[in-house]
DNA sequence: CTTTTAAAAGAACAAACGTTCAGATAATCT
DNA sequence: AGATTATCTGAACGTTTGTTCTTTTAAAAG
């Protein structure tokens, strides 16, 4: 046998994608081998290679994706005209965003270690840009006198740290909706980094 | 050769633990080899199962010495007068547990996937028995009207993964003391939770 | 000093790994 | 319809994997 009925790149390229996405998410970079995520497309594991020059490839491509969306999606929303504003809007898009991605985020946070140096420095870039803009809200309102923080950096990796921990126990259709959980958590960054 | 100079099991075992310790948080279970943990400790691959029955117990066993040594030293502090004077102690008592032992710390959260489903519920188990600690606190000064928190379940893993993020960039040494670090996140977490 | 035991070496095992490649067949183009 | 191209199979490659086992030697016990 060789290329088989209905075999297309635009749908197979995709799949690809979405297997590895998966099953990185499940059991780790490390522990998935390709022969698992062609089994999981329905392809032999050579064939993988039409889509992706090597593994690496394939998990270093998942992550630059899901942080360039994370990006781009942000940049697109709208100005706020206050930092209280702006960081109602950080807090709510973080959570909204990331709880619609469980398996990006899981693997942006755990497969770190799995990258090569090189690609390692370029998505630690983008975490850092994305990091800067709750930075720059936080130190905005700091100098027009609307919120108290000891230590601006610290309180953004505390804020980051505690938005994203929601993706640790937040399942779509469980107790709380999407809007609450969004409305408790602001109510706690509130407070944390208010007066 | 067989039996080396010097060769002792009380002293063979810990390094044993030590180098798995060290290596599964550096490059992740999966990744490391028994002959890479065979090579730090300086033994051949074989001789390790004289201190392991196989590379799961390994992993299950740092994880479960790490969290029953939490339980442990939190049990061993003094009881608090109040909720918030109780909430104190615990931010403090985390920050600086997680912050003497980021390898175990690392391990616990991002290996959890490769336990096996037995090794996975016992971990589980201890880690929720610590979370309720931190829970009861909040539902006590909830009760006691010194706390304002719209769900308790959320307010204490949002509390928890504030905390723990302290971790992922924390040094000792740093900008920054241990000591300024839980001043800081305890001041964040009492406006959170506080009214 | 002799015997026993504990600890390690080192070879061996089958299985699985990432990756390559020649050949085959479906889809597309002319 | 025929030629070309895109896509996949299936076998093969050299390595590495976790683990077992026999043999050897140091340490401890008598």
């Amino acid at each position: 046998m060789a290329r088989t009925a209905g075999s297309h790149s635009d749908i197979t390229g995709p799949r690809v994608r979405a297997a590895a996405l998966q099953l990185f998410a499940r059991h780790g970079y490390a522990a998935v081998s390709m022969r698992q995520i062609a089994r999981e497309v329905g392809v032999q594991a050579g064939a993988l290679y039409n889509y992706t020059p090597d593994k690496q490839s394939l998990l270093f491509d998942l992550m630059r994706t899901h942080l360039e969306e994370l990006l781009a999606e942000h940049a697109a929303m709208p100005g706020a005209p206050d930092p209280v504003a702006a960081l109602e809007r950080f807090t709510r898009f973080h959570i909204r965003f990331h709880a619609r991605r469980p398996d990006e985020v899981f693997i942006a946070y755990m497969e770190l270690r799995n990258l090569s140096p090189e690609n390692f420095a370029e998505i630690e870039l983008l975490r850092r840009r994305y990091e800067d803009e709750l930075e720059n809200i936080l130190r905005a309102g700091l100098a027009a006198g609307v919120f108290a923080v000891a230590d601006t950096k610290v309180a953004t990796m505390a804020v980051i740290a505690m938005l994203t921990g929601v993706n640790t126990w937040f399942r779509e259709g469980g107790r709380l909706s999407l809007n609450e959980v969004e409305r408790i958590y602001w109510d706690m960054v509130r407070k944390a980094v208010g007066l």
